[in-house]
DNA sequence: TATATTAACGTTTTT
DNA sequence: CGTTAATATA
C-alpha cells in the first residue's frame, strides 16, 4: 500500500512533523493513541479527555499510514457525536475525512444491510420504521389474533421484543430460551409467537425497526462467512465511543467484525453507564478482557474540565454506587472554583424564577448564554423553564425535545414522499391515503385491501389497479384516481424537476398543505412553516432516497445554533457534552431518583440514577447549581416531596447551600444556611424524615384517619402505599401527599 | 363517512 | 392538564 498522504511532501511543505498532535497528549491519553494494534479498552472518566484520544487515534492511525480512510470504523452513540468526531479529525490532520466509516451502530448496520439484504429476506430499499409504525404493526398482530389490547397492551409487547433484540436473539433464540421471562409471557405465552409473526410482518413490508439493523446485521455475518470476511478486511481499526452504553447485540456485532485482527478500541466510563433501560450492558466492559485476552487497559483518570469542587461533589456522590469499576479523578489542586449550590425552592415555579435570575446575572457578569445547561429528568420539566424564559425573554433552545422529524405534519408529508420513492411502502401509504380526508374510509379501502391480499400486491399498486375499475363508486373512486396518478406524476417529475420542488409541488396538488392553510387551530400555522422548512432542508441532500435514510436514522436536525441561547435538555442528552454553568433541577424524591427506576429495577435502578446525577454534575466545568422543590404540580394535583438522597450523598466541604427563600441575583457567594440536620446512617426502608416548617409527621397513620396537610387542610386516609397516602381531603379532593407532609388532625 | 362529544390515559430516559 | 382513543350522532 502506499501512503495515502504522502507524508514526505507535506513535511517538505510545512506541514507540521506527525509527530506534533501526540505532544498534546498527557502521558496516559498518548498511550492510548500510540496502542494502535489489538485490542484496547480505554476507561475515560468524565472530562478527562476522552474525545481528544479518540480523535487524535485516528489522526494517528491515518498519518501513520496504517490505513486509508475507509479502513477506519468509529462507531459513536448519537449522530452528533459522530459529527463532532469527524470535525475534528478532519482539522487535526488538516483535510476531509469524508472516507472514514463514521456513524452510530445503527447508521453503520443499516449501510452495510443494504448491501446484504436479499440473505435476510429484505430487499435493498427496505425501509426503516420508527416507534409509532412499530406499534401500529403490533397493533395489526394483535388484533389478528384476538388478544385483547387492554389487557396485553402493545407497548408491552414491543418492549419485551426490543429486548429481546437488544441482546441478539431471533425468535427462534427467544423460543429456545423459554417462555420464563416477562416477554415470553405476553398473552398468556404467546410472547414468540408474536414476536415472529411481528417480525414475518416486516418482512412482508420490506421495513426493518432500529433493532432489526443490529439484529438483521448478526444474522447476516454469522450465516455468511464470506460476508463477514468481507467486511472485517474492510475495517482493519474499530473504534468504539461511549463503550458502557453498548447492548449485547451491538457487543457481538463489534466481536465478530473484530475477531480476525483484533484491532479494536473501545472507549468508555461505567459510572456514565445510563441506558441500561434500554439495553444497555456495563457488563460488555469487564466482558472485554475475557473475549479479547490480552487486552491492554487505560485508565483516564486526570480531569480536566471541571473544578475540584464539583469533581469533588460529583465523586462524592458515585462513590455510593456499589458496582463500579473504581476510578480516582483528580484536577489540579489550585483550580478550586465555586461550590455546588444546593438550594430548596417552594415549587416549580420558584425554581425556574431563580434559575433565570441566576442565569441573567451570569450573562451581566459577561457569561455567554451558550455556556449555560438546564439538565432535567424528565422531558415535562422543560416547560416550566420554557415558559418562564418566555416571559423574561431569555434566548433559549430546548434540545431534542420535540425532535423535527418526529412531528406530525412532517411525518405525513414524509409519507408522501415515501410512497412517491417506494411505491411498496404500505405502512406510509396507510398514513396518507384519506390524509387530508378525500372520502376514502374503511369501505373504500376494503376492496384495495382484499386485492393486495389476493395478488401480493403492494397497497399502493392495489390502489392504482382499483381506481381503474369500477369496484368503487364513482365518488371515491375519482379521488382514489386522482392519488395514484399523483403518485406517479410526482414520481415523473423526480427525473426533471429539484427533489425540493417536487415535494412542494405533491404537498401542493395532494391537498395536504391547503388542509393545514385551512386549519383555524393555534398549532396550524406553526406546521405550514414547518412544512416551508422542510422543503427548505431536503436541498441539502442529493435525492430524496438519500434524505429519506438520513430521517430514518437521523431524527434530529441540524439547527442553525450561531446563536447565543440557554440550552435546556434532558440529562440523557446531555451525556457528551459540557457547559460552564449547568443548573440541575428536580432534585426530588420521585422525580429524581425517579420513582420507576426504583420501582423497576430496585437497587440497579437506583445506581443508575445516581449515575445520571454524575453525568449531570460533571457536564460542568466552573459551576454547577442543584435545585430541589417542595412542591410540585404535576398534571392537575400537587404533590409533596422530599429532597432527593442525592443532595445528602454530595460531601459537605463541596457544597454550599442556600436558603430557600428571598435571595437571588446577588451573584454567587451567598451566606452558607444550615439544612436541616440528616441522619447520616439509617437508610432503611422509607424511613420519614422530618420535614421543615411542620416539624411534624410520623411514619404510621391508619387507614381512615383524620389529618391536616399544610396546603391542603383537613381529610381523611383512604389508602397508604409505604410513605405516600391517598387522602380525601374535605376543601381540596382526593390528593395523593408525602406522609411526612401529613400531621394528625 | 365525517364530525362532535366524551372517556381514558399518561410522563423517564432514545438510536 | 392536554392529548388521544373510542363512541354517538348528523
Amino acid at each position: 500500500m502506499t501512503d495515502p498522504f504522502d507524508l514526505d511532501s507535506a513535511a517538505s511543505t510545512g506541514a507540521p512533523p506527525p509527530n506534533d498532535y501526540l505532544a498534546a497528549l498527557n502521558e496516559t491519553q498518548a498511550e492510548a493513541v500510540a496502542a494502535t494494534e489489538g485490542p484496547l479498552l480505554v476507561l475515560a472518566g468524565a472530562g478527562t479527555g476522552k474525545t481528544r484520544v479518540l480523535t487524535t487515534r485516528l489522526a494517528h492511525i491515518l498519518l501513520t499510514a496504517k490505513a486509508w480512510p475507509n479502513q477506519l470504523l468509529a462507531v459513536t452513540f448519537t449522530n452528533k457525536a459522530a459529527r463532532q468526531m469527524k470535525d475534528r479529525v478532519a482539522e487535526l490532520i488538516n483535510r476531509n475525512v469524508d472516507d472514514l466509516w463514521f456513524g452510530t451502530f445503527h447508521a453503520i448496520a443499516a449501510r452495510i444491510l443494504r448491501r446484504h439484504a436479499e440473505l435476510v429476506g429484505l430487499k435493498s430499499n427496505y425501509s426503516i420504521i420508527d416507534a409509532d409504525d412499530q406499534i401500529r404493526l403490533l397493533k395489526q398482530v394483535l388484533s389478528g389474533r384476538d388478544i385483547d389490547e387492554k389487557r396485553w397492551p402493545a407497548r408491552g409487547l414491543l418492549f419485551g421484543i426490543e429486548r429481546w433484540k437488544d441482546r441478539g436473539m431471533t425468535p427462534d433464540k427467544a423460543a429456545a430460551e423459554g417462555a420464563d421471562s416477562d416477554a415470553a409471557a405476553f398473552a398468556d405465552g404467546r410472547g414468540v409467537e408474536l414476536y415472529r409473526a411481528y417480525q414475518e410482518r416486516l418482512l412482508a413490508l420490506n421495513a426493518a425497526d432500529f433493532g432489526d439493523l443490529l439484529l438483521h446485521g448478526l444474522t447476516l455475518f454469522t450465516g455468511h462467512p464470506d460476508v463477514l470476511e468481507r467486511w472485517q478486511k474492510q475495517f482493519r481499526y474499530i473504534l468504539v465511543d461511549e463503550y458502557q452504553d453498548t447492548n449485547v447485540a451491538q457487543y457481538l456485532w463489534l466481536r465478530l467484525l473484530a475477531q480476525s485482527h483484533r484491532n479494536l478500541c473501545c472507549v468508555g466510563d461505567d459510572d456514565q453507564s445510563i441506558y441500561s433501560w434500554r439495553g444497555a450492558e456495563v457488563a460488555n466492559i469487564l466482558r472485554f478482557e475475557k473475549d479479547f485476552p490480552g487486552a491492554k487497559i487505560v485508565r483516564l483518570e486526570r480531569n480536566y474540565r471541571s473544578t475540584a469542587h464539583i469533581l469533588g461533589a460529583a465523586s462524592g456522590l458515585i462513590s455510593h454506587n456499589a458496582g463500579r469499576l473504581g476510578k480516582t479523578l483528580w484536577t489540579d489542586a489550585d483550580n478550586t472554583g465555586e461550590k455546588v449550590a444546593v438550594q430548596g425552592v417552594w415549587d416549580g415555579d420558584e425554581e425556574a424564577r431563580l434559575v433565570s435570575d441566576q442565569i441573567e446575572a451570569l450573562r451581566r457578569d459577561g457569561e455567554r448564554l451558550a455556556e449555560c445547561a438546564v439538565l432535567v429528568r424528565a422531558g415535562f420539566q422543560t416547560r416550566a423553564f420554557e415558559e418562564r424564559f418566555i416571559t423574561i425573554g431569555l434566548p433559549y433552545m430546548v434540545v431534542g425535545g420535540l425532535r423535527f422529524y418526529e412531528r406530525q405534519e412532517i411525518r405525513d408529508a414524509i409519507a408522501y414522499m415515501r410512497v412517491t420513492v417506494q411505491p411498496d411502502n404500505d405502512l406510509a401509504f396507510e398514513r396518507i391515503v384519506n390524509l387530508p380526508k378525500r372520502g376514502l374510509g374503511e369501505a373504500s379501502l376494503r376492496p384495495i385491501y382484499k386485492l393486495a391480499r389476493d395478488q401480493g400486491l403492494s397497497l399502493a399498486r392495489a390502489a392504482a389497479a382499483i381506481a381503474e375499475t369500477d369496484e368503487l363508486r364513482p365518488k371515491p373512486r375519482a379521488s382514489l384516481k386522482a392519488l395514484t396518478d399523483g403518485f406517479e406524476r410526482w414520481r415523473g417529475l423526480l427525473k426533471t424537476v429539484a427533489h425540493g420542488d417536487v415535494v412542494g409541488i405533491m404537498l401542493e396538488d395532494s391537498g395536504y398543505s391547503e388542509m393545514w392553510r385551512r386549519d383555524k387551530s393555534v398549532s396550524a400555522p406553526g406546521r405550514v412553516e414547518n412544512l416551508r422548512e422542510l422543503e427548505r432542508a431536503l436541498g441539502d441532500f442529493e435525492n430524496l432516497e438519500e434524505f429519506l435514510e438520513h430521517v430514518s436514522l437521523v431524527m434530529d436536525m441540524d439547527s442553525a445554533d450561531d446563536n447565543d441561547m440557554v440550552n435546556i435538555m434532558t440529562l440523557h442528552s446531555a451525556k457528551g457534552l459540557e457547559f460552564d454553568n449547568v443548573f440541575l433541577p428536580g432534585w426530588e424524591e420521585g422525580l429524581f431518583p425517579h420513582e420507576r427506576a426504583l420501582m423497576e429495577n430496585g437497587d440497579a435502578g437506583l445506581e443508575e440514577e445516581r449515575r445520571l446525577a454524575y453525568v449531570g454534575l460533571t457536564r460542568a466545568r466552573k459551576r454547577a447549581g442543584v435545585l430541589f422543590a417542595a412542591n410540585r404540580r404535576i398534571y392537575n394535583q400537587w404533590q409533596s416531596s422530599l429532597p432527593s438522597r442525592f443532595i445528602d450523598e454530595l460531601p459537605g466541604e463541596h457544597v454550599i447551600r442556600r436558603a430557600a427563600v428571598g435571595l437571588q441575583g446577588g451573584g454567587l457567594s451567598e451566606q452558607a444556611v444550615p439544612w436541616r440536620a440528616r441522619r447520616r446512617a439509617a437508610p432503611e426502608a422509607g424511613e420519614p424524615t422530618s420535614v421543615p416548617d411542620t416539624g411534624a409527621g410520623g411514619g404510621s397513620f391508619a387507614l381512615g384517619e383524620r389529618i391536616f396537610h399544610q396546603k391542603f387542610g383537613y381529610g381523611r386516609i383512604i389508602s397508604i402505599d409505604g410513605n405516600k397516602l391517598e387522602v380525601a381531603f374535605e376543601k381540596a379532593g382526593v390528593k395523593k401527599v408525602i406522609d411526612s407532609f401529613v400531621v394528625a388532625a
